[in-house]
DNA sequence: TAGATTGTTAATCGATTAACAATC
DNA sequence: TAGATTGTTAATCGATTAACAATC
């Protein structure tokens, strides 16, 4: 589908594309222009050129680009089209909120399961899922084969929660640990959200007030 | 503090160095070379030298840099020594989990309020204060001075809360809606979140996967 | 002193921006 | 056709990597 490899960049800049896409549309535009969407997203219209190109020729000269065949596609180069079956491991408060505040299917998958080792959450209903025993879990995985996994369990698990889920099959994280993934299995498929490291760079922009 | 200025591919950075160190002097090391962090960290030797070099001068040539000594600079150019008052505005399930699950203090932030316009929710105990009604937030405000906040509200309600927080003297957010902040202020600190593009992002990971 | 490793300059690589010919 | 705007090539800018002299 998309030509030999993209830039991480570039990447990165796709899902926001697709809202402001999702939001034109909703406001009534047709048609828009690089230079247009350029000024609406604080980028340049170069570069905004640059990134769709990357993947095929989407607008027309002289009039600019259909808003919703473009949205279409760049939905499709993000695999938004798919219902990839995820789980999530470590349905504490974190786990609970992610798996509750997110749109699952509008992004590409499905949660079909969610996992916890304390039995004060276990048996509860969150996303309209049942937690079950981590204990379950190879079993529940060799049945319902899920493809992607949330972890969002203590650093002191991670390590070991990680390596059974490659164990059973487990081929993309959602990683909100400080357990470093992409280091130990090239193979595997990760996005992490460091939290922590998030609001530390916020104190680091804070320099900019209290220097003066 | 920090020379001139300081590009955001080395503040990113930043955090995960300091976690390392972090990590190497509770596991006793006392020194470390460019090379050795490099492997570890799966970075090359050079560009953490570039890196550390931005602020100064923290190695000593044949020797290596000292990992607690090293570790404490950085902290500083993080802003780890500060605590600056900082509060949460939308305390449902993501903003509760958010709340919960940080140390605010080893990341130079306290957390001193927490702001829902849920009744549910207003009275509530989350992270050791009580949940306030909105409605209190200029009275709160204008006697606690916090200098950050925490948006978690709607995308329906996030301009509004944005604004008026600005009015009430906020000048740094750390930023969970979607709302475009930094496009809109150019003079208030952001940091974003946007879980929602981060899970969009490894839906086009799995290409990777289904391509074959 | 000899060996190690930094700090820093130079070379390379990649990403962004500018320019413009192609074309709707 | 004339005007607009893309797709794409070339120029610029910035970040990473390599190299090495300085020095502990």
């Amino acid at each position: 589908m998309a030509k030999n490899s993209i830039s991480n960049s570039v990447i990165r800049r796709l899902p926001r594309y697709y809202r402001f896409l999702g939001e034109l549309e909703t406001n009534g535009y047709v048609r828009i222009s690089s230079r247009e969407l350029s000024e609406k997203m604080g980028l340049t219209a170069s570069q905004i050129r640059q990134d769709f190109n990357c993947f095929g020729e989407f607008g027309q000269q002289g009039y600019g680009y259909n808003v919703s065949d473009l949205r279409d596609e760049i939905g499709k180069i993000l695999g938004l089209d798919r219902k990839t079956p995820m789980i999530l491991i470590g349905a504490g408060n974190l786990g609970k909120a992610i798996a509750t505040h997110l749109d699952f299917v509008s992004k590409g998958f499905t949660l079909i399961g969610a996992f916890d080792v304390n039995p004060e959450i276990i048996g509860k209903n969150i996303a309209g899922l049942t937690v079950m025993d981590v204990n379950g879990l190879a079993e529940f995985c060799a049945e319902n084969k899920p493809v992607a996994a949330i972890l969002c369990v203590p650093m002191s698990a991670a390590a070991e929660s990680a390596e059974r889920l490659i164990g059973y099959g487990i081929k993309a994280f959602w990683n909100f640990t400080h357990y470093d993934l992409r280091m130990e299995h090239k193979d595997i498929i990760v996005e992490n959200v460091h939290l922590g490291d998030s609001l530390t760079t916020l104190s680091y922009g804070l320099n900019a007030l209290y220097d003066k």
